[in-house]
DNA sequence: TCATTCATAACCCTTTTTGGGTATTGCGAT
DNA sequence: ATCGCAATACCCAAAAAGGGTTATGAATGA
């Protein structure tokens, strides 16, 4: 939601290269619709900067000296949901962009993305969006599709039924009675499941449902 | 205009409203470097119809009499790995994006991006990147962070041990022969795990605490 | 038509789990 | 020094789950 009064975007920046920073900062003071308010090297005062500065975004290296990016993204979601938060950085590896993602971080921008591209992304993400980098966009996708391969169980479709019952916690009479089905007819089937997962009690199936996304 | 005649990306449409395909076709045949190579109304024939026109990319809407687009998808996927799907449809809810995703789809657009966005989008997927729709990609990065929220558990360590063991699927002689402890330590640290977690079996501590993260 | 599979159901018997206690030891905080 | 808590351990009775077996009707397919 833009607010009309606002006339700009307050933007705070963490990266350790001087120059870089400079540069960043240079970028955002003489770009419309932008304003800095602050730039530092590190994430080690990061609750006093937001707080003295109020920024509405933060542009924010991974790899600083002392507390770096991605444990500044901890440190700032302890404490606030609200903030958005554009990593900049030249990782491109699944776990820096994976951990970042995780920790909360509202958007991935790889280094190497041009000046346009930067504040882009910074209206982007404060009009509700998430700026990745084409790459990294590519990986966050990627990780939908290779695990898909749910193991191939010969289960029937009624014991899938009764295993997602499994595994959201029913015990035997529960499904036989949300089934509708006698308890002996329940416990049958769950035999009859045990057999082909190989295991012996609902736990075991459970866990194995589970690991092998039999549901 | 050096590259109108070679070089030009191949795309093909599915979309079932006609006046919305036309349309699309003539962004594609009137736009420099694209190309269009077939515009079906659903997902029927897609697989002849890749080998007949051998797009690089699939504009594909997802709600479609007959085989509708993540069908189309999944059906595609089962054989070409390669060849790339945007999806272009009016659904944004996780449902459908997130089975669009798993079941291989390179990009999510929803209807009401520009047409020079959903060119642009085209080309980007085409050079390795993965477009969204902006409030697609922040879906996309809210499930990394949104699962991070291990729920605050007053469980002890050891209860924390034993409970990461019975989602293992372990059953509790199992539990205090690995742990070393007597058969009854091990019941006692169960009983105290149920009361806390509010359960009363191993399925249902199992289950909520996968449900709740908190192992 | 006949064999197979699936979903249904029941019986007997054993093992495991669960819920209720009680109790000791050790360790850190008051 | 004492309190609280975590971890250890045991007992008993009831409930639930597990293992084996058999059986019937419906649907499917060779």
């Amino acid at each position: 939601m833009k607010d009309n009064i606002k006339e700009s975007l307050r933007v705070q920046i963490y990266e350790d290269n001087e120059e870089l920073r400079n540069m960043l900062s240079m970028l955002l003071t003489h770009s419309n619709g932008f304003e800095l308010c602050g730039a530092f090297s590190n994430c080690a005062d990061v609750i006093n900067n937001i707080a003295e500065c109020l920024p509405d975004v933060i542009l924010c290296d991974i790899e600083m000296p002392g507390v770096d990016g991605i444990e500044g993204v901890r440190i700032i979601r302890k404490q606030n949901k609200e903030i958005l938060i554009l990593m900049y950085t030249v990782f491109d590896d699944n776990e820096h962009l994976f951990e970042a993602l995780c920790e909360g971080a509202n958007g991935y921008l790889l280094k190497g993305e041009s000046p346009a591209e930067i504040l882009k992304a910074l209206k982007e993400m404060y009009a509700g969006g998430a700026p990745m980098s084409p790459s990294i966009a590519k990986k966050v996708l990627r990780l939908f599709s290779i695990q898909r391969e749910k193991t191939e169980s010969d289960l029937t479709p009624r014991e899938k039924e009764i295993l997602t019952l499994m595994v959201a916690g029913k015990s035997v009479k529960m499904i036989a009675g949300q089934l509708d089905i006698a308890f002996e007819t329940a416990r049958t089937h769950i035999k009859n499941i045990y057999e082909k997962l190989h295991v012996h009690s609902q736990t075991e199936a459970v866990s194995k449902a589970i690991k092998e996304r039999l549901v």
